[in-house]
RNA sequence: GGGCGGUUAGCUCAGUUGGUAGAGCAAUCCGUUUACACCGGAAAGGUCGCAGGUUCGAGUCCUGCACCGCCCACCA
């Protein structure tokens, strides 16, 4: 067939996606648009381009995307892209989410099922290092399926919730919510879970509803007031009975106290207090309070001053009582009682209800209320605005985070789309109540509070500097027999080796410098064992040898009882006490100290001896250290030096174990991916300071290391005059060795100074702004999360935002609803009936996929997605492929006829359509916007128009006008197959489609 | 229990400030006319959940009811 015009051989062919899609990606990604300083409107106007910004919301790295993080994907990019292309300075953050509980269940499930080993198996460390490869696994994938999509978001600005910059953000909040006293330590009715041994939040609750039995009875058979409970193993911890205060029944009693001296062995106080709380018509109206085990109770107990017991362990077995009840699983528990109170005739009524039960949405554990130490933020405090660029709130107001949060909705600063989920915002805010941060896992941020091992006292974001790790040698065959070994110099055995490896794995990335071991054979081999995996310097010292044991050496732990026959100052014939052990070990230990200062040092030695160290580091008096069991072997003991301290002069301290909430971090997102907070100074001298004013934005200095991590932003600071010029965001760092070359310029720099001590290895290449990149993008337009997350996440960004920006996080948030199989069913993977975005790409296109999602889908509604909708809009790609060359074949010239009314009416209504579509885009109306053009393209300019250009000249030369333009206003929802025509058709030297401008009328 | 939605063509859903209903898919009939069969043409299909009300006029606003869904709370 002739080509006369030379219409590329593509088009012969129907339109192939597979063939184009990744193609155009990496054309896109090399093209550096994607970061707003690469934008023409960044250099022709660096300070007056109006930006816009989008921070994506961060997928979890628990494995892969669903058609859910592609509608809001998809969203996002069309959003961007037209924004792009009205000549914003437009940027899309992207990131992950470490999802602290989520990854780390995930994980630990797999260890299970492939080791079967548990976390507590692996130790904090290995532990952390398999989430670490899992979470950085699932990373690769996402970020390649965010890239299958087509999202033209700015890669050299990507953030994850878990990296340093963010962990940075993360303390630098936590520390300033401290000392504002937002943030507390507090006993608190958590909702434990026996079985993940954390707690867990409200939200990561799922009710079941089960049978239980409502029993109705008496404490005692004097007792005046019957009560009723479903749970009665809890009664052994009540401590009052609380009724209404306008209960005429029982109005006679409140205020008595009653004694019950056997409550199935156990003694009980209850005293009778009137409160509101109580409902006169729920059974008896009359409530057994059981502060401890109840958060109702507990509030009730803050009213009346009640005193709280704790009668049920972590574990969730019984704490009190006797034979009968003490270490019982609270089910049995409850049996236990029920048959008391049978047997005693207290039982009065037995009824069968159904009842909610809380279980662990993780680990299915049934939630067990109890009083546990933790961290909270309080939502009621209030604080002063210092700076304040919050609607309504001036600066110099006293607020509360609670008011902050409510206000940015209310005062419509940032609006949600759709506008009535504002109503389910207010209505949670109002029931929030003190929000608890702290999570008992081990992924995650962990909470940057040390504590001083001596008296306790709190530091929140202590610099600490090196590192001491104790350790226990590896098992012996004495161990294992239970018998005490002393100076009898046995090796390890087969478990003692394979223990000390896995105290070598723990401590191998622990930078440790020297090992200083025992001279008995067993602390050596462990030594050696670890030194091999770690390196370091071995240092023998007798003084940390075992407990001289004298004559009791080799015998039976269990036939001479050590810790009974021989207490702290006793000691066996020709043997040592734990005292003389403890002055002995302890001056070694400061010895090391003192000559070692400045290194990590491990120090492996005994049982005996170290738990004696233990008893003198923690200040314990001689009988809590006894009563401690003994440190296991090769167990991993880390202390870490500081600034002494303040209140009792010591300068050993250790971190709380336990991590934040994941929203915690996720709240700081929409600045911390900004670089919050910029506290760290770059300096430069006057030569780089005009080199850098007048050149390139991009620059790269060679300076010593500083803790500074890709992404950092750091305040450019000339060092001569102190002025602050600019802002450095970090995009490489490189080591590099000093070439004589080198030598010569830097030796410019720095005159006559001696260059070996400045000598510079490291090499940071940064962007230069005058403004920073918080400045010029917060806070950030639009945020597209699923409405699911309204509260976990939306809400938290507001408050962190308002707290320590005073300012809003974004001006919009366009909610999303979830996607559906064709069924309406959710995706999940018991029911199969997953459609993966990427399969889906592969097989019709990415544009396909978008376009699938996005049209007919409003804000904040569900919907439903099957293969025969995207089918249709494969074959809409194809069909633009085909109106390209058909166009193409027939443009004859590049100017638009004379004026005629049939051509005039067709131009005029196309931009009408044009005009009609951009008010949609302008105003979150994706669904309309896709949909017009999808029909005006297809049914008005294809069936018609194009029908009608065939017989009709005139008409024929607006075809390439308005197909141009509609190939523009296609391009967000459809970028990849706009983009690959854009290329194609014929025209000198182009720009990208992506950074056309938008027809406007 | 409290709150928020939804109910429009067989299916999936639009319908922006009230002006006598729209799209896709499916189904029906016709058509292989050189951009495209991943196509074109034609026709068909709805008293907009029910009952009231406001209005010249209601899918759209108000009241009540029914059914479905979601979120929050969790009643001892």
């Amino acid at each position: 067939m002739e080509n006369p015009k030379n219409i590329p051989e593509k088009f012969l062919k129907p339109y192939d996606s597979s063939e184009t899609e990744a193609r155009v990606y990496k054309l896109w990604e090399e093209s550096g648009f994607f970061n707003p300083d690469n934008l023409p409107v960044a250099s022709d106007n660096p300070n007056s381009a109006k930006s816009f910004t989008i921070v994506m919301p961060p997928p979890n790295v628990t494995g892969v995307l669903h058609m859910g993080h592609a509608l809001g994907l998809t969203l996002q990019d069309i959003i961007i892209r037209y924004k792009r292309m009205r000549g914003f300075r437009t940027l899309w953050i992207p990131g992950t989410d470490h999802a602290a509980i989520a990854t780390q269940s995930k994980v630990e499930k797999e260890i299970k099922k492939n080791e079967d080993k548990s976390r507590h198996d692996l130790g904090r460390e290995e532990m952390l290092r398999r989430i670490d490869a899992f979470a950085k696994d699932s990373h690769d994938t996402i970020v390649s399926q965010i890239k299958v999509m087509g999202a033209s978001c700015d890669w050299s600005r990507e953030a994850f919730t878990l990296d340093v910059t963010r962990s940075r953000a993360v303390n630098t909040m936590f520390k300033k919510m401290y000392d504002d006293g937002l943030i507390y330590r507090g006993n608190r009715i958590v909702n434990w879970d026996p079985k993940g041994q954390t707690t867990i939040a409200d939200d990561e609750i799922v009710y079941e509803e089960r049978k239980a039995k409502l029993y109705t009875f008496k404490y005692s058979k004097d007792f005046p007031i019957s009560i009723s409970t479903t749970r009665p193993e809890t009664k052994v911890g009540d401590v009052a009975v609380a009724v209404h205060p306008d209960d005429a029944r029982y109005k006679e009693f409140v205020g008595k106290t009653y004694e019950i001296a056997d409550f199935c062995g156990v003694p009980l106080s209850i005293k009778i207090v009137a409160d509101e709380s109580v409902e006169k018509g729920f059974g008896t109206g009359a409530l057994g309070v059981t502060p401890a085990h109840s958060e109702i109770d507990w509030e009730i107990a803050d009213r009346h001053d009640l005193p709280r017991l704790q009668v049920i362990s972590e574990l969730a077995k019984m704490t009190v009582g006797d034979e009968r009840l003490k270490g019982k699983k609270v089910s049995e528990a409850r049996e236990i009682i029920v048959e008391w109170l049978r047997a005693e005739g207290l039982l009065e009524k037995e009824e069968e209800v159904s009842q909610n039960v809380a279980t662990a949405e993780r680990t299915g554990g049934i939630i067990e209320p109890l009083p546990k130490l933790q961290w909270f933020i309080n939502v009621n405090a209030k604080f002063k605005l210092q700076n304040s660029k919050l609607k309504g709130l001036e600066t110099g107001m006293e607020v509360s985070l609670k008011e902050i949060m409510k206000n940015a909705v209310s005062s419509r600063q940032v609006a949600i789309l759709p506008e009535h989920f504002d109503k389910t915002y207010f209505h949670w805010i109002e029931n929030l109540r003190d929000w608890c941060i702290s999570r008992q896992i081990w992924y995650g941020h962990r909470v940057p509070v040390w504590y001083c091992l001596h008296c306790k006292k709190q530091y929140v974001n202590l610099e600490t500097g090196a590192k001491i790790y104790l350790t226990r040698h590896g098992e012996t065959d004495s161990n294992k027999e239970g018998r005490i070994a002393g100076s009898i110099d046995l090796p390890l055995n087969q478990t003692g080796t394979e223990q000390a490896m896995v105290a070598a794995q723990k401590l191998k990335n622990e930078n440790i410098d020297y090992i200083i071991c025992s001279n008995l054979i067993r602390a050596k081999e462990t030594a050696e064992i670890i030194q091999k995996e770690i390196g370091g310097e071995i240092i023998i010292d007798p003084e940390l040898r075992e407990r001289e044991y004298g004559v009791v050496e080799g015998m039976y732990g269990k036939d001479i009882k050590p810790l009974k026959t021989y207490q702290y100052e006793g000691k066996p014939e020709n043997g040592e006490s734990y005292k003389e052990v403890e002055e002995r070990i302890h001056n070694a230990f400061v010895s090391h100290r003192k000559k070692f200062e400045g290194k990590n040092i491990l120090v492996v030695s005994h049982g005996g001896a170290l738990r004696t160290l233990m008893k003198r580091l923690l200040d314990l008096d001689p009988m809590e250290m006894l009563a401690r069991t003994a440190i296991k072997n090769a167990d991993v003991i880390q202390i870490e030096i500081s600034k002494p301290c303040e209140n009792c002069k010591n300068d050993i301290f250790e971190q709380d174990p336990d991590t934040l909430d994941t929203w915690f971090s996720s709240g700081t997102w929409t600045f911390s991916t900004l670089g919050w907070p910029i506290d760290k100074k770059m300096g430069m001298n006057e030569k780089f300071v005009e080199r850098i004013k007048s050149g390139d934005k991009t620059n790269t200095t060679r300076l010593e290391k500083k803790d500074w991590n890709i992404g950092d932003i750091l305040q450019l600071e000339n060092t001569q005059t102190g002025e602050l010029f600019g802002y450095a965001r970090i995009t490489n760092i490189e080591e590099i060795p000093l070439t004589a070359e080198k030598k010569g310029t830097l030796q410019e720099y720095y005159g006559e100074k001696d260059l070996t001590e400045v000598a510079p290895t490291w090499k940071y290449s940064f962007v230069y702004s005058e403004k920073s990149d918080l400045e010029t993008y917060h806070p950030t337009d639009v945020i597209v999360p699923a409405y699911e997350i309204l509260f976990h996440w939306i809400a938290r960004m507001i408050l962190m935002s308002g707290y320590a920006l005073e300012t809003i996080p974004f001006h919009t948030v366009y909610l999303t609803g979830i996607v559906r199989d064709a069924k309406g069913r959710k995706f999940s993977k018991s029911l199969g009936n997953g459609i993966d975005p990427i399969e889906i790409a592969k097989k019709f296109g990415a544009d396909a996929g978008r376009m699938a999602l996005v049209v007919g889908t409003a804000a904040g509604t569900d919907m439903k997605i099957s293969e025969d909708k995207i089918k249709g809009y494969r074959n809409f790609s194809n069909k633009i492929w085909n109106i390209t060359r058909f166009v193409m074949e027939n443009v004859e010239t590049e100017s638009l006829g004379s004026s005629t009314s049939k051509l005039d009416e067709i131009m005029d209504e196309w931009k009408k359509i044009a005009a009609d579509i951009t008010d949609d885009m302008e105003n979150f109306r994706f669904h309309l916007a896709s949909e017009k053009i999808y029909h005006y393209v297809w049914h008005r300019f294809a069936d018609e128009i194009i029908e009608q250009s065939k017989t009709d000249a005139e008409i024929k030369s607006a075809l390439i006008h308005i197909w141009t333009d509609c190939l523009k206003i296609l391009h967000p929802f459809m970028p990849f197959v706009t983009e690959e025509i854009w290329a194609l058709l014929p025209a000198e030297k182009r720009n990208l489609l992506m950074v056309e401008k938008w027809p406007t009328t």
